[in-house]
DNA sequence: ATGTTCACG
DNA sequence: ACGTACGTGAACATC
């Protein structure tokens, strides 16, 4: 007899997982007539996978009927806990009822009973007839009916994302039997659903006791003979509870279901019906494999782009016109100060014209073209366009829209850095993205002229598309200002930047080098001696079979792959024996040799400069970072703070001037949280962490503040910033985890607006499901509504910390836009190089240094007006080194 | 390709 | 009961 096969699926849990999978796109799935289909569209993507992978020949996908079960007769909290569920949501149901019959899928709900009773009485109803069967759910708690014939898929992340549950991976996973499953919800209970189980017993306790007693009521029958314990009271005590919530966790089998599994019968797509569903839905990914029949093989068209050749010939129509512009120029490589220019493309109302010739960009009225600021141009990547041209002595102008950073700015996640898939991301399908085009890796390679003239113009095609999307977006998150007047301002301050770069003087690099080297054979020798043998010091592996089996010290700390040899880690083991010191000692040196004085060289052009790349659109906070090399983290302090020494001036007779930010973060703080303590502290320009010292310890008067207390109070300020846990701030400061709650505590009554604000800002995060800096930088927090409290716990401390840290930047990049003007109008010949994140580094003539005095800590503290002063410190040297105050 | 360690704010 | 400070990039070893 042939097998019959049965998948059921858990409805209102995998649509409400495939809504939370596609949060961040919310915005951007809406069907022509405004309602939202990002869960529609992840669950007909869960839809298509379970279809293929397990070719039902019966199918059914079970709803909730509605708030109310039997389950709420046996216990009024039942479920109280849950939050109401979002409009968004809710709008979507009925259409994934609509697209479930369009393709020819059975759904079913019944009064009083939850989808998990249908599932499990239905998947009784199908073993008796020999079915396999496959139940598709988000919820752990179906696993209780896994068997020889049943399977259950739970999501592990998104929809698509599954695992599945065999009689042996249960066993394995959980180490008890799925019957057993019942039990152990009803010891340890069930936060989410809101029912207690037996106090202070979790999932550990309740493993141990089951796999001894292997039920809950064999338990209850030899309780009395457990020797006394809190556990024995505990499970005495909540006896009564324990069973409830046993019965609340178990799904019933026998529910009164009118429905046949003859009935079930998996009839497949309706085409006609699905077709236009797609069509409402505005599904053109889903109707273009419906026609074509092809799997998801990015079905890119790009001939569907007509464009003209770009030559000596038609560039007069090109620049014959005024009308606004879109530009691309290519580079296959990332870094766009040395990568070779491969092709040209620009558009306008005359059309798209192309080339992969770079003699056209020596012809004059192309040139004037592209630097006349009349002419409104779209790009992708302002920065990395800009500087590729201005290495042909071209000054791109008139550019008003970049639809990298607009991506960038509508969602932090957009960070792919592809035009390609953006587009695709909004629905545009004619560009394929470039790792698909030209390969990664050892496969990279340029297509041939015809391909890549094509690829180019549907860059342009792609471009024009997201201009008249991302722009009404902007708007609606307001975001108008941040775009406009930070953005992509900043994009060219900081092209400007990098093309100055900093020079590097390479005979100091030289020099450092070889005292290191002798330094690290020296320390090598040292150590080797003390382990007896030699060793690659370098490889934590061997380096812990040295210390942990071999000299016997005792390990602290455990990681993936063995014991940990961190810093904090060797720090402990100090003393026990002289080996340790010798490899700090070494891992520092090691460090500043391979990392900064190789490193460094490495990157130093013929120019004697270092050009770095900032990243303006990674972050997921607003910051910068910067790459090749990262100038954001040259050692500052101790030994390593010697390679600053190597970055000097670019002329003799000049010096390094630097002015950072004090305390910014806290100020931000005290700002946004209104908090007038804190606030008071910052107006009145006190040691904002010996007040804070002498506010939590209690004290009188600010002299009574020793050292250490005002370390505490330094660690515990940081920590705030961070979105506080005491455990954190005790390993931090090395004190007990009780310890550390207490100082939160104390902190939290001294700065009670502090405290006001992080739980508004992880209610709104909630709420609105993202966070916003002050200059409405936003970022989303899908995971604040994760089950899991690890996952959930970060992103609320990341809740916390973000429109802290965002707006900090945001204040410095308003401030270095400022800067840039300001230089110009003052027809200074000082020059901004860097950006540390609180921090501004100039090279300028000794003559300009008293001027750059009084007017960078001007700008810097006027970027913004907080209801806090913002503090701005300066100084100057002949090198970076000595341009530290 | 991934994890560990360590540099910065 | 559980396991964490927030944001980055580079070198190196190991898979």
């Amino acid at each position: 007899m042939e097998s019959k096969k049965l998948v059921l699926v858990d409805g209102n849990s995998i649509a409400f997982r495939a809504f939370y999978a596609m949060y961040t796109v919310l915005e951007k799935f809406k069907s022509p007539d405004g309602l939202h289909t990002n869960a529609i569209y992840a669950f007909n993507n869960m839809l298509d996978l379970i279809l293929s992978k397990s070719h039902p020949t019966d199918m059914l996908v079970a709803f909730d009927a509605g708030k109310v079960t039997f389950r709420n007769q046996l216990y009024d909290d039942y479920k109280g806990n849950r939050l109401k569920t979002p409009d968004e949501f809710r709008e979507q149901l009925p259409f994934i009822k609509q697209l479930l019959a369009a393709r020819g899928i059975k759904t079913y709900e019944l009064e009083n009973y939850e989808a998990d009773d249908i599932i499990g009485t239905i998947a009784t109803r199908a073993n008796k007839e020999n079915y396999q069967t496959v139940i598709v759910t988000g919820d752990r708690d179906l696993t209780q009916l896994v068997n020889d014939n049943t399977t259950v898929a739970v999501t592990i992340k998104g929809v698509t994302d599954l695992e599945f549950y065999t009689p042996q991976h249960f066993q394995e996973k959980l180490g008890i039997t799925p019957q057993q499953l019942i039990d152990l919800k009803g010891l340890m209970g069930d936060n989410s659903d809101n029912y207690p189980g037996v106090t202070k017993v979790g999932e550990k306790t309740a493993l141990k006791l089951l796999k001894q007693y292997g039920s809950m009521e064999n338990l209850y029958d030899h309780v009395e003979d457990m020797k006394a314990s809190k556990l024995k009271e505990h499970l005495i005590q909540d006896r009564e509870q324990a069973f409830l919530s046993k019965k609340l966790a178990t799904i019933k089998t026998d529910a009164p279901i009118d429905l046949q599994i003859s009935e079930l019968t998996y009839e497949g797509i309706q085409t006609e019906p699905l077709k236009q569903f797609y069509q409402k839905m505005n599904f053109q990914s889903f109707l273009k494999k419906m026609t074509t029949g092809e799997e998801d093989t990015a079905t890119t068209a790009e001939d569907n782009i007509k464009y003209i050749e770009l030559n000596a010939d038609t560039v007069n129509q090109l620049v014959s016109s005024k009308q606004p512009a879109v530009v691309v120029v290519e580079m296959v490589h990332d870094n766009y100060h040395t990568a070779p220019i491969i092709g040209l493309a620009c558009g306008n109302d005359q059309g798209i014209f192309v080339s992969d010739n770079l003699d056209i960009l020596q012809d004059k009225s192309l040139k004037n073209w592209l630097s006349d600021a009349q002419i409104n141009k779209s790009v992708f990547d302002f920065k990395r366009t800009y500087v590729a041209l201005n290495r042909q002595q071209i000054s791109l102008a008139g550019v008003d829209f970049d639809a990298l950073l607009a991506s960038y700015l509508l969602d932090v996640n957009e960070n792919s850095n592809d035009l390609g898939q953006l587009a695709q991301a909004y629905g545009y399908q004619n560009l394929t993205p470039d790792n698909q085009f030209y390969g990664t890796g050892a496969k990279l390679s340029i297509p041939p002229h015809s391909e890549l003239l094509q690829h180019l113009a549907a860059k342009v095609g792609a471009i024009q598309f997201l201009q008249n999307k991302l722009p009404l977006q902007l708007q609606e998150h307001d975001q108008d200002q941040l775009f406009d007047d930070i953005e992509l301002p900043l994009s060219k301050v900081l092209a400007e930047m990098e093309i100055a770069g900093i020079t590097v003087s390479r005979t100091t690099l030289e020099q450092m080098e070889q005292d290191l080297d002798q330094r690290l054979r020296d320390l090598e020798t040292t150590i080797y001696q003390y382990a007896g043998h030699e060793f690659n010091i370098n490889s934590p592996q061997q380096l812990s079979t040295v210390l942990f089996e071999e000299l016997g010290l005792k390990p602290i700390k455990k990681n993936k792959r063995g014991y940990s040899t961190s810093v904090d880690v060797l720090e402990k083991l100090q003393g026990q024996s002289p080996i340790i010191a010798e490899i700090l000692n070494y891992r520092q040196v090691a460090k500043i040799q391979s990392t900064y004085v190789l490193g460094l060289m490495n990157s130093i052009a013929p120019d004697q400069k270092v050009h770095t790349r900032y990243q303006q659109t990674l972050t997921q906070t607003g910051r910068l970072s910067s790459v090749d090399p990262n100038l954001q983290n040259i050692p500052a302090r101790d030994e390593g703070r010697e390679i600053r020494k190597a970055f000097v001036p670019r002329h003799a007779d000049w010096e390094i001037f630097s002015s950072d930010y004090s305390q910014i973060e806290l100020r931000v703080l005290a700002h946004i949280s209104g908090d007038q303590n804190m606030q008071q502290a910052f107006a009145e320009n006190y040691d904002i962490h010996a007040h804070t010292a002498m506010r939590i310890f209690g004290l009188d008067n600010i002299d009574q503040v020793t050292p250490d207390m005002r370390r505490q109070a330094k660690a515990t300020n940081f920590g705030i910033v961070y979105g506080i846990s005491d455990y954190g701030l005790s390993q931090n400061i090395g004190i007990s985890r009780k310890q550390a709650a207490e100082f939160i505590a104390a902190y939290f009554e001294q700065y009670p607006d502090v405290k006001n604000y992080m739980d508004q800002t992880v209610q709104k995060a909630r709420e609105e499901g993202y966070v916003e800096t002050i200059m409405h930088r936003r970022r989303y927090l899908p995971d604040i509504h994760s089950r899991n409290y690890h996952i959930r716990s970060f992103a609320e401390r990341t809740a916390m910390n973000t429109p802290i840290q965002g707006s900090a930047a945001d204040i410095i990049k308003i401030a270095m836009i400022d800067m840039q003007q300001k230089l110009k109008d003052e027809h200074l010949q000082a020059t901004m190089l860097l950006q540390v994140h609180d921090e501004l580094i100039f090279e300028a003539p000794k003559a300009e240094i008293p001027i750059l005095e009084q007017l960078v800590p001007k700008i810097m503290d006027s970027a913004v007006k907080l209801d806090v002063p913002l503090k701005v410190e300066s100084a100057h040297g002949p090198n970076w080194f000595d341009a530290k105050g």
